[in-house]
DNA sequence: CTGCGAACCTGTTAGC
DNA sequence: TGCTAACAGGTTCGCA
C-alpha cells in the first residue's frame, strides 16, 4: 500500500489526534509483526505523552515526552484507522465515529487522550510486513533503518546534482536505482513507475547514462527529478494512491489511482497524445514495471 | 561492492 | 461455482 505520499497522509490523519495527547492504554495482540516488537512494548508506551509526529521516508516517528520515540513501518498491507471513543470530542465528519467490527488483523490498539477528545487508533496489517520499534530518539539518526537513506523526494532535499553523484558510474537499470532507498529515501514501485513514464526514460536504461564523465547531470536527469517532484508532490496533494486497498485514517481511499498513467495498465494505450503504443510490463528485480516502449527512451 | 532471486504472509483476482 | 496460480504498495538476506 504505502509508498511516501501514503505514508505522508497516514501522518496527517492521525496527527490532530496523536499530537499532543496521552497514551492511556495500548493493546498489543501479538508478539511479532515482521519483527519481534521490542520487550515491555506496551507499558513503556502508556502513560507517555506523543509531542510530535513526523516522518521519514515511509517511516512514522511518534517523539514521546520521555525521550523516546515510537517508529513504525506499514509495509505492504498495513494502515491505521481512529475511532472517537465514547462521547469524545473528535471533529465530526473526520473520522469513524462507530466502533467498526474488530478485525483479525488489528494487531496494535492505542488508547489516546488528547486536545481532540478520546480516540483508539488501530494499527490493521493483514500480510504483517509492518513493523514497530521503540528507540531513543538520539539514537535514531544512526539506526541502521535510518542511517543510510537518501533524500527525500520533496523539498529542496532532491535536486539533479546530488542525484548524479548518487547514479554515476551506476550499471543497474534505472528503474533499480530509483527503488533504492539509499539514494532517494520514500519512492516505491508505483511513483518511480509514473516518474519515468513522465521523464520519458526507459526503465532499463542504465542509471548511470543520466550522469556526464565529469558527473554533471545530464538533462533528461533534470526532467527526471522535476518528474520525480511533480508525482510525489500531487499523490500527496491528492491524499495518495490506492490500486485496492489503501484506506485512509478517516476511512476513505486515497484517489491518486485514477490518475496513473503506467502503472497497472498493462495493454492499455500510453495516454501521450500521439503516442498510440501500448503500455507493457516486464519484471525487473522480481518486481512489475510498466512503462510506454515507444515514448521512453533508452 | 553489485545484481538478482527468494523469503516473509495473507488476501484478491484472473483464468480455466 | 470452484479450484489454482499469479500477483500485490516493501524490505532484507543470502548467494553468485
Amino acid at each position: 500500500m504505502p509508498e511516501l505520499p501514503e505514508v505522508e497522509t497516514v501522518r496527517r490523519g492521525l496527527q490532530p489526534v496523536m499530537e499532543g495527547a496521552r497514551i492511556v492504554r495500548v493493546e498489543q495482540r501479538r508478539a511479532d509483526l515482521r519483527f519481534v516488537f521490542p520487550a515491555d512494548f506496551a507499558s513503556r508506551l502508556e502513560g507517555r505523552q506523543i509531542i510530535s509526529l513526523g516522518r521519514r521516508a515511509k517511516y512514522l516517528i511518534a517523539d514521546l515526552d520521555d525521550g523516546m520515540v515510537l517508529v513504525s513501518h506499514l509495509g505492504m498491507s498495513g494502515s491505521f484507522r481512529i475511532e472517537a471513543d465514547g462521547e469524545g470530542t473528535l471533529r465530526p465528519g473526520a473520522f469513524h465515529h462507530e466502533r467498526s467490527k474488530d478485525d483479525k488483523h488489528d494487531h496494535v490498539v492505542l488508547h489516546v487522550e488528547g486536545p481532540a477528545g478520546k480516540a483508539r487508533v488501530i494499527y490493521n496489517d493483514p500480510r504483517r510486513f509492518g513493523y514497530m520499534d521503540l528507540m531513543a530518539r538520539a539514537a535514531l539518526v544512526e539506526h541502521a533503518w535510518f542511517r543510510s537513506l537518501g533524500v527525500e523526494p520533496t523539498g529542496n532535499s532532491l535536486n539533479a546534482t546530488g542525484l548524479a553523484g548518487q547514479l554515476a558510474g551506476k550499471k543497474s537499470p534505472l528503474k533499480a536505482a530509483l527503488l533504492d532507498q539509499r539514494i532517494i529515501a520514500g519512492l516505491g514501485n508505483i511513483y518511480v513507475c509514473e516518474a519515468m513514464w513522465r521523464a520519458k526514460l526507459s526503465p532499463l536504461k542504465p542509471a548511470g547514462g543520466l550522469v556526464t564523465s565529469t558527473g554533471r547531470p545530464r538533462k533528461q536527469l533534470e526532467l527526471l527529478t522535476q518528474a520525480i517532484r511533480d508525482v510525489i508532490d500531487e499523490a500527496i496533494a491528492a491524499g495518495g494512491s490506492s490500486l485496492r486497498d489503501h484506506i485512509r485514517t478517516d476511512g476513505t481511499l486515497g484517489y491518486f489511482q485514477h490518475g496513473f498513467s503506467v502503472y497497472d495498465r498493462e495493454g492499455k494505450a500510453c495516454p501521450r497524445p500521439g503516442c498510440g503504443d501500448t503500455v507493457r510490463r516486464i519484471v525487473q528485480s522480481g518486481r512489475s514495471t510498466f512503462y510506454c516502449p515507444r515514448c521512453q527512451k533508452h
